[in-house]
DNA sequence: GCATTCAATACTACATCGGTATACAATTCT
DNA sequence: AGAATTGTATACCGATGTAGTATTGAATGC
């Protein structure tokens, strides 16, 4: 599966939405209605979104969240890893190892080759990028053009 | 966190494993000893593997199982596939939208694309190229070079 | 000072995952 | 044929983590 939680999915889509309107601000509850995640869901997520300085928010009537930087300076690697932490394959990849294998186990260290790699596919995708992603045309990708080429 | 479950986990280690005995066979019990993984959770995985058609088992004395194919030629994504199921970041990501927002989510349609590129990577890591990452040095990949010539 | 809006904390239900136990079927060797 | 060896199948349990909710508090601006 190799899955991205919900939440952060929530996030990126948050993230993504604050990207269009920007800089416009945007209230909890309106962000809630577009976007068809449940308020007190979207709480949770925005503290976060905060907690890593993604957006800047303001209190107090016509207050709301503001995404902090342009769509094009936020990877999809900073937005998941605000919502759910260290983004790792696996424990082994985070190098302080919590795998009690790890003594024994000849894949130690090699883990974090592969992380790297997806690492750096999600960092050099922006919430921008996500636009030129077409509506169900599933396999395009954008400034990751030059990195595929070698494979396509 | 992204992350790979521990049940796969163990089967790309065993998996690799296997491809350093292969053509030999080793027997569960084998296997558990030298992976420091419990019989019982070997027992899980090698179900997974034998039907993903990863590896051959054969019953009996001086039976066990053995690597359906060379290292080299068993990627990352069908080790990772064969135990956890489908890859994909998100439920979007699978096109059958078990999603309920799918409808009005803006971003339907786009996570394909970013899944494309993740799984790519994971396809073109085979067991034989663990090996080619040193042991604690995190960030070098092998056949892959090309891919990141580009970044870095 | 009052309405509006975000912040913080704690809690609950549920699913998934890792791990275990047990009974069964197939093959080989003697 | 029969015993020993080894994989197969099913069902179960408990811990963990995730999504979602509720409640109360604090800041801002008019």
């Amino acid at each position: 599966m190799l899955k991205v939680g919900r939440l952060a999915d929530y996030g990126i889509l948050i993230l993504h939405h604050l990207g269009r309107m920007r800089p416009a601000r945007l209230a909890m509850e309106s962000i809630a209605e577009i976007t068809h995640v449940p308020l007190p869901t979207v709480r949770k997520v925005m503290k976060f979104l905060v907690d890593a300085e993604l957006v800047i928010s303001k209190r107090g009537p016509n207050g709301g969240y503001q995404l902090a930087r342009p769509p094009a300076q936020v990877s999809l690697a900073e937005a998941i890893a605000a919502v759910e932490g260290p983004l790792a394959l696996t424990e082994c990849s985070s190098a302080d190892g919590q795998c009690e294998l790890h003594d024994q186990c000849d894949l130690a260290g090699r883990w974090p080759g592969v992380n790297a790699i997806v690492l750096r596919v999600l960092e050099r995708t922006s919430l921008a990028d996500l636009d030129r992603f077409g509506r169900h045309e599933p396999h395009v990708p954008p400034p990751l053009r030059d990195l595929m080429a070698p494979i396509r």
